[in-house]
DNA sequence: CTGAAAGCGCTTACAG
DNA sequence: CTGAAAGCGCTTACAG
């Protein structure tokens, strides 16, 4: 008479094969569409299936190893809208495909907490995983990933990486473009707020810069490169330093919006009015860069389609390790398809208020 | 020798049995520490486990009725920072509490999505509803509601509604001090952007605005009363609705953060400097709040809090149900602690550069 | 084209 | 304090 919390009117495999007169392996073609079926027998059972409103247990799938597989996500717990959005869009695009997102959050972001993150999701089931900032980089090269013997995609990395597929944008030329932007709107003490050193996706958006500045004959001025952690706080340190130089910048190129909009507050704390005064750029186009006044001229990484791409790679990962395992026992051995280790999404140049105009 | 891709070096609870001398039984009742087992063999297993790596299987424990429930979420896809917030803290908060989120997003508000989404969540195996804005307004009181047979509770609700728990602020109290301290720093023509019609919680907050007018004897104008759909652009339209009156406000009380930074952001436009020419305050204390100049006086809501509390209850809820059944089982018929239906949050008021100094 | 059997990893009664 | 048995709902070989 008791029953456990599962059984809460679940309709099972087993009701389904009963009412439709035929064994629960007939259901289970039906629903898995092997293709195995008569077509009337999948018609009827199609039939019944809707009528009582029969859904497969998850559960049941995954103790068979049949379900869909489970992704690691490992998350820094800051106040970032570019991870916020980009954990929202990865569990976006899983809940799409069917696969189960299992997110765990790291203290730090060091090595050793990552790692220690990775395997404990690994542990539980993880059967992959996908790596936002700034994991890929703290896990590229350790030996912990190589051991964990899970495929892993990283999203908006600053290049291709060794052990994982990457989604990412063209970061030196993201960076070129916006610098040459400034420089075609008569700016020419350009400032840059880069990420913390060791990220590489700032790294090469300040190439882009330097080359930018290059190739309009501007000296590169290191006096007007300040270093901030991707914080707000530390934007406005920042722009605090680079406003106070005997001959501040007449822009600033800040490696994400959250900087970019403390460049705006410390302008307008002081009187100045952007973007005559002085031009703001921002990176990643959250929701920020329509929020502060003037809106932010910034790049815009495609976040949804890269956390799509993404998914993608895991699923090909997955099926291949599979399809791979197959092979083995079959006596095969090569001609599995490469899977593509370094997707580079298109980026686009967003133009608001911020920038003045041509 | 071919492995599904469960099997991927699983360590089961028969490895950990047989490598300690023990049961499956046993080594589960050490796992779930329901103090059944000896202290030396408890310590043995417990050894083992750590040294093995044993993690239990969610799967198999889901099979069995054992696993911690599975919650389901409904979110409705807008650019909303508050929104976005409360779906990242319930993740976290379940997470903690080891449960199972399923979210699943509604194509739109209406009161039809949202009870199919609730279905099909219900169906596939959620065992309790988390309701964030707006689906609790929209699905109380509905049958869809009443059919599903699992507890729900939800968030940030105006009110306690019948048929369902509820966790979130006094939106009264809130609008109150919102307009006490506009009152209090000189202001006079306080207008208000409230929310949809329909949301209570707007119309509760817009009552609290009435009771300060009314305590200080300042008339209610309808004309300072705008509606606004909690987006950035409805708050703009609003904002200049106000500011083209014959005779504007010298404050504007938004409804939610999002709309005060239109306020604000209509107000730079026209060359006003927030707050000497136009004070403005916003709600929720999302991250925008803090990226606007000048920065939002604005309410707190205690977002992550209310997550857990949310949590908590469900699992209260999801226990009784099941010690319930237990009892009926037993032939027991009362003595249920009641599950509070209706708990309320203390709220901030955060006073930030938006409205003038004291 | 369809099915009987075994098993995924775990826990719940039920015995000792 | 400990264990043998049954079963959760599904799918994978293997037969017909």
């Amino acid at each position: 008479m008791r029953r456990s919390r599962q059984q809460r009117d679940r309709v099972t495999i087993q009701d389904v094969a009963q009412r439709a007169g035929v064994s629960a392996m007939t259901v289970s073609n039906v629903v898995n569409r092997t293709g195995k079926v008569g077509e009337s027998t999948r018609a009827r059972v199609r039939a019944i299936i809707e009528e009582m409103g029969y859904v497969p247990s998850q559960a049941a799938r995954h103790l068979v190893g049949a379900a869909p597989a489970r992704i690691g996500l490992i998350y820094l717990d800051i106040e970032s809208m570019f991870l916020s959005l980009a954990h929202g869009e990865v569990s976006a695009a899983a809940a799409e495909k069917g696969l189960q997102l299992m997110v765990r959050r790291a203290g730090a972001a060091t090595p050793d907490k990552a790692a220690a993150v990775a395997l404990s999701l690994v542990r539980s089931g993880a059967d992959a995983l996908l790596l936002i900032p700034p994991f890929a980089e703290l896990l590229t090269g350790t030996p912990a990933l190589r051991t964990l013997g899970v495929p892993a995609v990283a999203i908006a990395t600053a290049g291709p990486l060794p052990d994982m597929a990457t989604v990412r944008i063209d970061n030196h030329a993201a960076g070129r473009a916006v610098a040459d932007l400034l420089i075609a709107r008569g700016y020419r003490r350009i400032a840059i707020i880069t990420g913390p050193g060791g990220h590489s996706d700032s790294v090469a958006r300040l190439d882009g810069y330097k080359s930018a500045l290059a190739a309009h004959g501007i000296p590169f001025r290191p006096e007007l490169c300040a270093e901030g952690l991707f914080s707000f706080e530390t934007g406005l340190i920042a722009t605090d330093i680079l406003l106070n130089l005997p001959q501040p910048p007449d822009a600033i190129m800040a490696a994400n919006d959250d900087m970019a909009a403390a460049a705006l507050w410390a302008a307008h704390r002081r009187g100045l009015v952007p973007p005559r005064d002085l031009a703001v750029t921002g990176f990643d186009d959250t929701l920020v860069a329509t929020r502060v006044w003037p809106a932010l001229t910034t790049v815009r990484q495609p976040i949804k389609d890269m956390a799509v791409r993404a998914i993608d790679l895991l699923v090909e990962a997955l099926g291949r390790s599979a399809a791979a395992s197959g092979a083995a026992a079959g006596g095969m051995v090569a001609g599995i398809a490469p899977t593509p280790r370094d997707v580079v999404l298109d980026f686009t140049l967003v133009e608001r208020g911020s920038v003045r105009p041509a």
